[in-house]
RNA sequence: GGUCGGUUCGUCUAAAGGUUAGGACUCAAGAUUUUCAUUCUUGCAAUAGGGGUUCGAUUCCCCUACCGACUACCA
């Protein structure tokens, strides 16, 4: 890759994530982001922000915001943007408004470029007839001749309907039948014959805005960015970017390219969207959204999701070390990361191995951690937990859930009562002798002294009075499960024992021998 | 329809002409455990199809099929 990527060494690595403020950004969108750092940091370029809002009939406020809090969540340090600034700013494409109008003039004046006073109408009327006819429309080579632009019109009626205030654009003019060459880092060599191309509209009087290719290639050549790392989509634009590079006469400081593979759904077929997330129940964002509309989407950050995790398994689709290391923090991910390493093929999300990763960084943390996040999230809740009993609980449960808030969903019975008891479990270990060992269960623990009360010490007196009854652990240990939680499975009986208190641990199993006792299986 | 891109277990992927095609997730079985979970072991499971090139193709070339993106005064 070094050989044909001579802009590593001749200059500073600069790239750009440039997102439209359109509304959130999906996790397709935070891995493309994901890829630009781990490259611009490998290299130890700049990461730079751009927000290109040229659209401005899809604005979503909110949006821009949405997408600086999902970056600094992934832990993605911009150098420069919109309010980090920067030598190379505005970073916000509706504040850059002077400049590009007089890039699209400068193609004007170099015959790369006309102006277009062609009505939305009568464009949508040609579109029509064209594919009545079962042709494509293409505005170009063969068509603008037939066309009011400023290639067929004289000087004066153009600036006449100018002045007049006529709705016009400019057009790029697509030469016909050249052969584009293009270099793309992670697909090769492509080549398009020019004539299948159209003349794209590179600025718009409606708005005075440019589109985006205008204002993306300006953009790029202005802030000096080096290489562009963008997804797939954007392949079928390369030929015009490219073009746009050579009429601008800026070839030799064109930026590198490289296109990432799409991330595809689950099931069925055609890439991620952000309806896909709801159907499947997995979210698609990287942080909750709310969008104007009061609707909700689901978020990473707020379904548990460590942002370690999450920027891991993002890492891993479409890219990898080529090692079988699959647990990697943001700096290994930066020191590996190679674009020759990353995939042609669309990658399926796959939402179960999501759930592993963050399991992964669960048993990974320390108890301490654990506990300061499960107690935060239970004074969320409203509950407080004590310290100790919080440590204790994230040691037993850590090995059990895949998040912090499963530590209290799949272990409610820490703090409450069994509400009833699981019919199965009551069937298979609830027999007749059952309900007087159990009295004889809560005489043992009744013997422990407060202070000894200690998993490991109720584990050895319920032992020792179980060989010495020659009960059988099995038949004991799960009957007084059921007492303690109300089911028969789960963590050790003399680590809930311990947890709960010598007293609710007996409260509890003379309760259940109180509503069970009578019952005949 | 056209242009471009892609195709290895169900999924993410490794193998940059020579491997019993490897790992991970999921699933299943066994061992351990008082149950569950963990852990360990094992198993199921793939080179889209057809032609070439080659002593030898997952790997290179061609065709077909399928998948995807794009085809806006959206990005």
């Amino acid at each position: 890759m070094d050989s044909n990527c001579s802009n590593i060494v001749k200059r500073r690595v600069r790239v750009r994530f440039a997102p439209s403020p359109t509304g959130p950004l999906h996790i397709g969108g935070v891995r493309t982001a994901l890829f630009n750092y781990f490259f611009a940091k490998k290299h130890g370029g700049d990461f730079i922000l751009r927000i290109e809002d040229t659209d401005s009939q899809r604005f979503v406020p909110g949006a821009e915001e949405y997408i600086n809090e999902s970056l600094r969540w992934c832990g993605i340090r911009i150098d420069e943007g919109v309010a980090e600034g920067g030598s190379y700013g505005p970073y916000k494409q509706s504040e850059r408004r002077g400049i590009y109008r007089q890039y699209a003039d400068m193609l004007v004046d170099s015959g790369h470029a006309y102006y277009a006073f062609d009505s939305a109408e009568s464009l949508e009327r040609l579109r029509k007839e064209a594919e009545s006819r079962g042709e494509t429309f293409n505005y170009n080579y063969k068509l603008r001749g037939l066309m009011e632009t400023s290639l067929v019109l004289s000087q004066d009626e153009v600036k006449a309907r100018i002045e007049r205030g006529d709705q016009w654009v400019i057009r790029f003019m697509m030469p016909e039948n050249e052969e584009i060459h293009m270099s793309d880092l992670i697909r090769g060599d492509v080549v398009v014959n020019s004539s299948t191309l159209d003349d794209k509209v590179l600025f718009k009087s409606s708005d005075m805005l440019p589109t985006y290719h205008l204002a993306n290639v300006t953009d790029d050549y202005l802030m000096e960015i080096t290489h562009v790392i963008r997804g797939e989509e954007w392949l079928p634009s390369l030929p015009l970017h490219v073009m746009l590079y050579k009429a601008f006469g800026w070839l030799d400081r064109m930026p590198e390219f490289a296109h990432l593979p799409l991330l595809l759904k689950p099931a069925g077929n055609g890439k991620l969207s952000k309806r896909d997330g709801d159907k499947m129940g997995f979210p698609v964002f990287p942080l909750q959204w709310k969008s104007p509309d009061g609707e909700i989407f689901r978020g990473y950050r707020e379904d548990g999701y460590f942002p370690e995790a999450f920027v891991n398994l993002l890492a891993l689709l479409g890219w990898n070390p080529g090692t079988e290391q699959e647990i990697f923090s943001m700096d290994e991910l930066i020191g590996l990361f190679s674009l020759d390493r990353v995939s042609k093929a669309g990658a399926r999300f796959d939402p179960e191995k999501a759930k592993w990763f963050n399991h992964q960084y669960l048993v990974r943390k320390s108890n301490e951690e654990l506990a300061e996040l499960f107690s935060s999230f239970m004074n969320s809740l409203g509950m407080e937990v004590s310290w100790e009993k919080a440590l204790r609980i994230v040691d037993i449960m850590k090995v059990r859930v895949n998040f912090v808030h499963e530590m209290w969903e799949k272990a409610k019975f820490f703090f409450l009562r069994p509400e009833s008891y699981d019919e199965a479990s009551v069937r298979k270990f609830w027999k007749e002798d059952i309900p007087a060992i159990m009295n004889e269960v809560v005489v043992v623990l009744g013997e422990l002294e407060e202070k000894e009360f200690v998993s490991a010490k109720i584990e050895e007196s319920l032992e020792n009075f179980i060989h010495e009854k020659e009960y059988g652990m099995g038949k004991v240990m799960n009957a007084v499960r059921l007492c303690l939680i109300g089911v028969s499975n789960g963590p050790a009986v003399a680590d809930v024992c311990e947890v709960i208190g010598r007293e609710e641990s007996i409260v509890r199993i003379e309760r259940a021998v109180e509503i069970l006792g009578n019952f005949e299986i």
